[in-house]
DNA sequence: AGGGGGGGTTGATGCAGGTCAAGGTGCCTT
DNA sequence: AAGGCACCTTGACCTGCATCAACCCCCCCT
């Protein structure tokens, strides 16, 4: 039997394998461009290393390595964080199944922030001179890719003004109002769910203290806007939430 | 005489002539990938289209326009900002000679943020379908703006660390440190210059109030650190001012 | 069973920066 | 020259969130 003979049986055998191919990856409508040909699918496919799992707690790269890939979340959650020069922390982003990590590594060839998995994690490790290479000959690739980028600074933009802008209350409803959409884009729950990231990494994201963060949560609790078990979570009034969000 | 010959002319006779090409452009040391061969300028040349210039408060793009374009400042200075659903405004970002204006309308084909003039400027306009064309054939150009949006997303974050971390001094220093240092990269003086923006712009970008950025310009003078002359700035300490920046 | 540590909640108090109000200065218009 | 307007500054007061402190719960370690 050949390698690649066992790597058919071993997909078909076990349910936990990894996704041997972006083709049938359950994600890939989130992660791949649109419109790309199954041919050209199969040439990504070549250039990505499917890594394996990441334990929680665990780096997927610091700040300051250098930048060799992106990666693919593909289970698990993952955060991005600096350190200030004075050791504060801060959170700039977490990362779900289907998004992109890594993108702020382009500019200097090296990582400007660390990635860390918040629960066991896998990615796919895309080599990015791989994936500059392959984009000059597949347009819809490169476009793609401008376009993830893209996406990234407008989100950014979001949290500038969530941050410079928003009351705590506002803050934590627009966390969880985004957290809850992007459950909903990989067909899981809008409405019930459970945070992988702890009171402290909230906060830090969203420029408030544990305290408030928690405060925040007991006060949402009490207006039947949501229910919350610790990290469980259940949104009762998605609407009222999103008006909280959106400073009502 | 033909028209080429006029070109050349023009060019000689009036130093407030629009560049007529990127080649001999002050500022393409900044906007421009450095390794690029001279032939592979021209091309770039032949897509670049030079608009005339931008009246101040008159706006280059507004949010929520068809993305056709991004911009380089060549002179003047503009301020990129959000609207939100609330009617309150953001600004996301000043930009100055030799950056780069618009990619955030990449991601969705629609601009996500208004771009006015703070002052009389003029931008060149770079059509986004002829860049994409061209960075298939020029790998170190479609890099470089691979490295340009993933400067835009680092210095958002960097924002994003300030506005949720550091207090009003802080912030206030950092910006002045921020503008100083992008004057330097243009071989202008880091010491002495004039704020284009308004006392209003800068709170609003800083999450600040006017009545706060004023009191901190006050308190900064008192301090012998700055001197402030309404939108003239000298910065007396520029190392007390960083230290300000960093949270000493 | 006991102890220790990480994470979460809740209450009491303090302060940085927001809000409100008044007044100043420079510039444009007529 | 006078009025109007945009922009900036300064002072007095108020408030939302940080800070400090205590305590709970759960899990792991011994």
């Amino acid at each position: 039997m050949n390698t690649q003979q066992q790597h058919l049986d071993s997909k078909k055998s076990c349910a936990h394998d990894f996704q041997v191919s972006c083709g049938n990856c359950r994600l890939n409508s989130i992660c791949l461009p649109f419109s790309l040909e199954a041919r050209d699918v199969d040439e990504l496919d070549r250039i990505i290393q499917r890594s394996k799992p990441l334990q929680k707690g665990h780096h997927l790269y610091r700040e300051g390595d250098g930048f060799q890939s992106v990666y693919a979340v593909r289970a698990g959650t993952l955060k991005a964080y600096q350190t200030t020069d004075d050791g504060r922390e801060q959170v700039t982003g977490f990362y779900f199944p289907g998004e992109i990590v890594g993108m702020d590594g382009i500019s200097k060839n090296v990582h400007a922030s660390s990635a860390k998995a918040l629960e066991t994690a896998a990615v796919c490790e895309i080599p990015f001179a791989s994936l500059e290479r392959l984009s000059a000959t597949m347009p819809q690739l490169q476009r793609h890719f401008f376009q993830l980028m893209s996406r990234e600074i407008t989100e950014d933009q979001q949290l500038i003004t969530l941050l410079s802008k928003s009351s705590a209350d506002e803050r934590v409803a627009a966390l969880i109002v985004s957290v809850s959409a992007r459950n909903a884009r990989r067909k899981l729950s809008a409405t019930q769910f459970r945070l992988s990231m702890s009171r402290v990494d909230i906060g830090n994201y969203l420029g408030l203290t544990v305290e408030t963060v928690s405060r925040v949560f007991s006060r949402m609790q009490k207006m039947d806007v949501l229910r919350v078990d610790n990290k469980e979570i259940e949104i009762l009034d998605l609407d009222a939430l999103q008006r909280l969000a959106e400073g009502a």
